[in-house]
DNA sequence: CGTCTGAAAACTGTCAACAAAAAACAGTCA
DNA sequence: TGACTGTTTTTTGTTGACAGTTTTCAGACG
């Protein structure tokens, strides 16, 4: 009912100050101003967002709730270090419980649901054949596909986990020299082909066949993405 | 080296002081002392552990990483209300969770794994077969099972993700009036053979066949749970 | 030259007090 | 009687300061 309206970049007044400043930090990590592995030093924020200590605090658990940084008890929190297995690891949880959700959704049948992600299907096809959008929108949309999904799965516990896991799953793709996915036609095609046979799937309530595609959905772009990882040369950060 | 005496019931002096008031507010709420959709109060915390409101305010926050409170920014923390759907939920959540942990520790076969788990699945048979054990002594065992296999998935994310969720069903599970599970023996002997064809498949190397039988345990242990409910009257707690 | 030891600096953990917001309450008016 | 409004009280949010640990660094020693 009352939902804000999201603002546009700037730091909404409506939230509250740690939630203001982990978004902040979220962000300088996420474009790699700050470097996995630094350390962060409650002092040193505090005066750069002129607050006292506490709301900076409160700020870096919240960042290791999102899975952007440890904190070990006495020794202060640190940008987590990102390791190639965990990232595959969590992309490995994102499927399967990606696949309960559609599951799920598909079970209730929601027409509401097919309503919102039908034009997202078709701007899909429209992206692998005009190549227009940019690989980062293209992932955008897919997306949005998979918290409607999620939404429509009537799973609070679910949705929460899922947003919780793809924010960590965006920051590494945000990550600089990182290789987004659907650079190519061809896996451009193979994405929207794939989101409209899950449509298909749960528009004829075939739960079992939605779980199946949806979890293939995304072990397939976890699987392109540890492949174009894979060729890169990996970048270790030198225990401090 | 300068540890103090443990006191009766108190917490371990290692760990640290917002961890040890959450642990010990997190006791209460599971016996059913702190009521469902009652208000925590700071300063009430604060004096009963003789403490200041910085480390309860964290406990607070911890209590509500482990799914115990619900904090709403300007309002306080409520003990969470138990919603039987969102229960059934976390449930199905943790039953795909623990197929994939299974599918991954059967993939890497480590046989330290067997060794750990062959004598617990015959404690399980023992159980079945005397059906000495309490039934909370039964699902025990098998709760350590499941996190047996979470830790050999070699998987951290998703063992993380497994204890989280374990805590917020065991607290469910263990309030008051709530019917616990493996009273009979039928279930009882239900659930050893499940584990030990759990065992055997791993041992095979059959990720599938684990996938699949570690799944269907846990929405067993849902089903009878919910069915257990229903048969009750729910309890419902007016909304202050 | 490398290692160990001890002091100094920096950082986190904790506390008590202040400011702002929300909740509770009483009084007033229709 | 019932709803509204203004005030009082309670509760959360924030701040600055102090204590205990950890980290850092400089100097002595093998």
């Amino acid at each position: 009912m009352d939902q804000q309206p999201p603002a546009a970049t700037g730091p909404i007044c409506a939230l509250t100050l740690p939630q203001q400043i982990a978004d902040h930090l979220g962000h300088r990590i996420m474009t790699g101003e700050l470097v996995p592995g630094s350390r962060l030093k409650e002092k040193e924020s505090a005066e750069l967002y002129e607050v006292s200590r506490g709301p900076v605090r409160e700020a870096f658990r919240l960042l290791e709730r999102r899975g952007f940084v440890e904190i070990v008890p006495r020794h202060g929190a640190r940008v987590r270090v990102f390791d190639p297995a965990d990232l595959a690891n969590i992309f490995s949880v994102r499927a399967v419980l990606f696949g309960l959700a559609a599951r799920q959704a598909a079970e209730r049948g929601d027409p509401g649901l097919f309503d919102q992600l039908a034009p997202q299907v078709a701007r899909l096809r429209q992206s692998a054949e005009t190549m227009k959008p940019s690989p980062r929108e293209h992932a955008t949309i897919a997306g949005e596909n998979q918290h409607l999904i999620a939404r429509f799965s009537a799973n609070r516990p679910l949705l929460k986990m899922l947003e919780e896991l793809s924010s960590r799953a965006l920051w590494r793709m945000a990550w600089r020299d990182t290789p987004l996915d659907f650079t190519t036609r061809a896996r451009r095609q193979q994405s929207a082909r794939r989101w409209g046979e899950l449509l298909k799937a749960m528009k004829a309530g075939d739960a079992d066949e939605a779980e199946r595609l949806a979890r293939s959905l995304l072990e397939a772009s976890r699987d392109h993405m540890m492949a174009a990882m894979a060729g890169q040369r990996a970048v270790s950060v030198a225990a401090e």
